[in-house]
RNA sequence: GCGCCCUUAGCUCAACUGGAUAGAGCAGCCGCCUUCUAAGCGGCAGGUUGCAGGUUCGAUUCCUGCAGGGCGCGCCA
């Protein structure tokens, strides 16, 4: 149940009788009347722009027009009050009668308040994380794969069948360089002395359980055996104890993907074969010479004729080498054929998180997708901005050559799950942030995490003592008097609960999850801000141990906070707390 | 040189994608605990939305130009 969807029929239906009656012209556009909470609350429950939107079509001015609509919108159903203000804008009250219903509602609905069918099932994929498997998931990739993981799960609230994919980029030169380095710790494991660790090489002490793994699986089968004997094996035992471990590290922070994509599957089965054959039938492939690249030295450029992509057909630059000179694939063909593969899996709206540094990322796959779907498919990206760690207000230096890098692991273990994910989603994805230990494990209300968590853990303390008081604190639906619930202030409650459904389908839109988080503190704010008007006032308390249909009515209120509160946390992956401390 | 993003209160960020008097939290000041968790609440103060134009009923939001900041610009991965 949406509030302001259900009161946009209600105006639509107005709008489209006053086109029967001839007072506006027939077949207007409707798509631009909104109905919106208004910017100030005290100018109103809900707020219509009609008028000013359709007074040009109507020929009258807005407030002329706004009039002949509120007249009629006062007698419609659970509207109490209408004003015309400002340019136009139509202000509407909802009586208290209404309010309780969307209280009801939310009960009897629970958490799956707020889902939407905005998405109609549309097949979406959202590929995040795609951490290359050459070590454990450090402090770099949390912000990117927490904003992938929010975001798969807001889409799904909102309708969307989505898929979480991980890449796996397991046949890059990268991988040969983790099965060297998994070869010199496997050789360290037999008892040889191998010296400092060599430069290209990945120095992390990670890689010590690998060699030994590897020692304690095949004995001495590989020592003094050139690299071709060993390269394949190693690579494969590696690339798989990463993937394990990358795997466990994301558990840490509740993230499961539903596919894993490897890239050597993609190299190795044809798909790329297929797709520039593909490109080559629709005569987007040629030999040519590209000039040399702007803005950078380059000492070592020549000049040579390339198999080139037509991207610029596109909208790309310029045209793309799809080989290099010596023949084989450039880079970016096996992510074109990855994509490919995604469209062939049916994904035709495909997501993509990825770090700022991959900025021209779009621009490369954005041609061939429309070349390989007929310009169907689709793609976004969602560039993630960098975190800056703090420890005690000193930056936290990072250098990977020294091999202290802050692994995900040890940020997990030192502030909790949903800390970590709830803090990643406070701000927009792409800019910087940054991440100071000390703060967000701080309970107090400038930490957003502890912030929510306080309220809703308030409200099972309410719930607790319902318990002790009445012996029990569940609301039998059918029989609880939420009529009861009439004070401005449990109202205005109601009012914040009852934006969530629009919060979804506006973060889900946006594909901007981190606005869900804005709204949970406000959702807490308006529930710290009725508790504490308790303290002034005994009768705005929940609880009255000679009033239980009002007590359960108030329960019935704290229920509906909860039952928000859970379903945000939800989306945000983030377990609701019922104590805090204790 | 080109492309994308950014610039809002002293600080960190919002502003529901074109709406009304631009909002929160810190930091500062003033109040509220014999009362369901004061880890909370209420209030005060703080602004030429980088600058200059344009589009329209209306601009922080869209367009153009300028200034400042970031990222990217190979056949590397």
């Amino acid at each position: 149940m949406n509030i302001f969807d259900t009161y946009k029929s209600v105006v639509d239906a107005i709008l489209a009788s006053m086109a029967i009656a001839g007072e506006l012209p027939p077949g207007m556009d409707l798509n631009r009347v909104k109905v919106e909470p208004p910017k100030d609350i005290s100018h109103g429950d809900l707020s219509t722009n009609a008028a000013m939107v359709l007074s040009k079509a109507a020929g009258k001015n807005p407030r002329e027009l706004g009039e002949s609509i509120a007249e009629k919108l006062r007698t419609a159903d659970g509207v109490r009050e209408v004003t015309l203000a400002g340019p136009g804008f139509i202000n509407f009250r909802l009586t208290a009668e209404a309010w309780q219903k969307v209280a009801h509602a939310i009960l009897k609905q629970g958490t799956a308040f707020g889902d939407s069918q905005m998405g109609k099932g549309e097949k979406v994929n959202v590929e995040y994380v795609s951490v290359n498997p050459t070590g454990p998931m450090h402090a770099g990739h949390m912000r990117g794969a927490v904003i992938g993981d929010v975001l798969a799960n807001l889409l799904q609230k909102a309708g969307y069948d989505v898929t979480r994919e991980y890449y796996f980029n397991d046949a890059g030169t990268q991988v040969d360089v983790l099965a060297r380095t998994a070869y010199l710790r496997y050789r360290e494991a037999m008892g040889e002395n191998i010296g400092e660790i060599p430069e290209g090489l990945y120095p992390g002490e990670y890689m010590k359980a690998v060699g030994e793994a590897m020692a304690k699986r095949d004995g001495d089968k590989w020592m003094n055996r050139p690299e071709q004997d060993w390269l394949a094996p190693m690579r494969a035992f590696a690339v798989a104890r990463m993937i394990e471990t990358i795997k466990a590290d994301l558990a840490l922070i509740g993230i499961r993907h539903d596919v894993f994509t490897n890239e050597r599957e993609i190299v190795e089965n044809g798909t790329l074969d297929k797709v520039f054959t593909a490109l080559k039938d629709m005569d987007l492939i040629y030999q040519g010479t590209l000039p040399p690249p702007k803005g950078k030295e380059m000492e070592d450029w020549e000049p040579a004729e390339l198999t080139l992509f037509r991207s610029s057909k596109f909208g790309d630059s310029s045209d793309r080498p799809l080989k290099k000179r010596d023949g084989t694939w450039a880079y970016i063909m096996p992510d074109i054929a990855y994509h490919y593969d995604k469209m062939q899996r049916g994904f035709m709206t495909m997501i993509n998180v990825l770090g700022k540094d991959h900025g021209n990322y779009l621009d490369k796959m954005k041609p061939a997708i429309a070349a390989l779907s007929d310009g169907r498919g689709s793609i976004t990206v969602q560039f993630c901005g960098m975190v800056k760690l703090f420890k005690n207000g000193e930056p936290v230096k990072l250098s990977k050559r020294a091999g202290n890098i802050i692994t995900l692991r040890e940020i997990v273990e030192e502030v909790g799950p949903g800390v970590v994910r709830f803090y990643m989603m406070t701000r927009t994805p792409d800019t910087e942030m940054d991440f100071d230990f000390a703060k967000v494990v701080e309970q107090s209300k400038d930490n957003p995490v502890f912030y929510v968590q306080y309220a809703h853990a308030r409200c099972h303390s309410v719930l607790r003592n319902a318990r002790e008081m009445f012996g029990t604190a569940d609301i039998d639906l059918d029989s609880v008097d939420l009529s009861l619930l009439s004070g401005a202030d449990e109202l205005e409650l109601i009012r914040q609960l009852s934006a969530w459904p629009r919060q979804v389908e506006l973060a889900a839109e946006a594909k901007e999850a981190h606005r869900i988080t804005g709204y949970l503190h406000d959702v807490a704010s308006a529930f710290h801000a009725f508790w504490n008007k308790g303290r002034d006032d005994a009768t705005l308390r929940f609880l009255h141990p000679d009033n239980r249909e009002l007590s359960f009515a108030r329960l019935a209120l704290v229920r509906a906070v909860v039952t928000v509160i859970a379903s945000g946390l939800a989306v945000m992956g983030v377990e609701p707390l019922e104590e805090l401390h204790g």
